[in-house]
DNA sequence: GCAAAAGTGTTGGCACTACACCCATGA
DNA sequence: TCATGGGTGTAGTGCCAACACTTTTGC
């Protein structure tokens, strides 16, 4: 591996793909681009990362930046580096997925509203760059990934009925579902306490409330079980 | 997303994990560095990605000239960017992890061998930068993905017994496996193809060869079909 | 009383695990 | 004839999918 200091280098970028979830379902947050290229198109947020800057810790830090979301599960996507992905130059770009509970924490609530919003997965606007492709990918992700990690419980909030977190499963897996096995199957992983709440000003039978057991989750990580949702 | 021509970047490589299987098992290629830092230690293949340069490009690249490998499967790992991981400056590096059969190629016999070797991977010597942790990653990755996709197949000679497919699921899970129920289990998938060879020159019954059938492979794949192995 | 969603069990089939012996071959 | 791995079947268990009706509540 020569030192190659007198080379150029490509431009490195990270991007963020922020899943929310709210009433309507799965939502994907988009920030509109203030400037050449793609000028007034939707983008996913991101930004470059700085020299001496951990590229989780840039990711964190336009997440805070461009949505004023913080302490978010965050985990690395996948790397995009087609030299024509960006028509001014070769820009690399580290990609992240991140999930927010959009009940509990007020996002964007801080930034220009005109220039971010949440949009449906199956409702999209056209994107700049190849974050159409990038989205692609966050969305298969999502999708293996929440059948054999707790990262739905991201998306909601603290309390939550099982039909929430069925309907979840459903967005992210883009396929119904049955009640009584999705019911039986959570229930027997051990990992949702149940609480004594119930559902509040809904016009019908309230139903029961659920937390995500993340000690019991642990102790089940630590002793080598498998979870299969 | 400003632009941002004038900061400076961080530097950017690929690093390649390249897997290998022979008699004793799975093996990794390391190449011996031959300048500072780390001057004499073994590392992952690896180098600066070029301006105008896809990382894919820049991966196969690099195992072409430094282990002398060309049309392998190659696959992009993860990104490592810790500010640290190299003591000249930051360097932000794409991993890729490849598969390679070694019996019915010549990996790096156009090369200097005292540069490169294959290494067991419960036998290591000591490795450059982070490449310790970039090598259980990818052997992290190689554990998951064979599971549920045939990439195993890459890493043997194109007709092989039974037995032989499964030492190396064996060797990449890192556990046993009943001889019955995996025979039964793979043989059931439908994407062997048994042909009337069997082993020559063994010192006891010869088993029976098999081919990887990829045409029935894709065929499943198109159909929806989720394999499980 | 009606609309709307909550909540609840059983069955049949399939897949998985565990397990032990005979066979074919070459030395 | 012996050593070596090749090759084979069954039984028990648990998991999964399919499937429909009653209950609660607010309006």
């Amino acid at each position: 591996m020569p030192v190659s200091y007198e080379y150029e280098r490509p431009a490195l970028t990270v991007d963020c793909v922020l899943f929310g979830l709210d009433e309507e379902g799965l939502k994907v947050l988009l920030i509109r681009r203030g400037m050449e290229p793609y000028q007034g198109k939707w983008a996913l947020p991101g930004g470059f990362v700085r020299v001496g800057e951990a590229l989780r810790n840039a990711a964190e830090r336009e997440l805070e930046e461009e949505a004023g979301v913080k302490n978010v599960f965050l985990e690395q996507l996948y790397t995009f580096g087609d030299p024509g992905r960006d028509p001014r130059e070769h820009v690399v770009s580290v990609a992240y997925y991140a999930l927010v509970n959009l009940e509990d924490h007020d996002v964007v609530a801080d930034t220009d509203a005109s220039d971010a919003g949440w949009f449906a997965l199956d409702d999209l606007p056209g994107l700049a760059f190849d974050h159409e492709e990038i989205l692609e990918v966050a969305k298969e992700r999502l999708k293996g990934k929440i059948r054999y990690q707790p990262i739905g419980f991201e998306l909601l909030p603290e309390l939550f009925s099982l039909s929430r977190l069925q309907k979840l499963y459903e967005a992210v897996l883009e396929r119904p579902l049955d009640k009584r096995n999705f019911r039986k199957k959570l229930l027997k992983l051990g990992i949702l306490e149940e609480t004594d709440e119930v559902e509040k000003d809904v016009a019908r039978r309230a139903a029961r409330l659920y937390r995500f057991d993340r000690e019991a989750y642990d102790r089940m990580v630590k002793e080598g079980f498998e979870l299969q949702l």
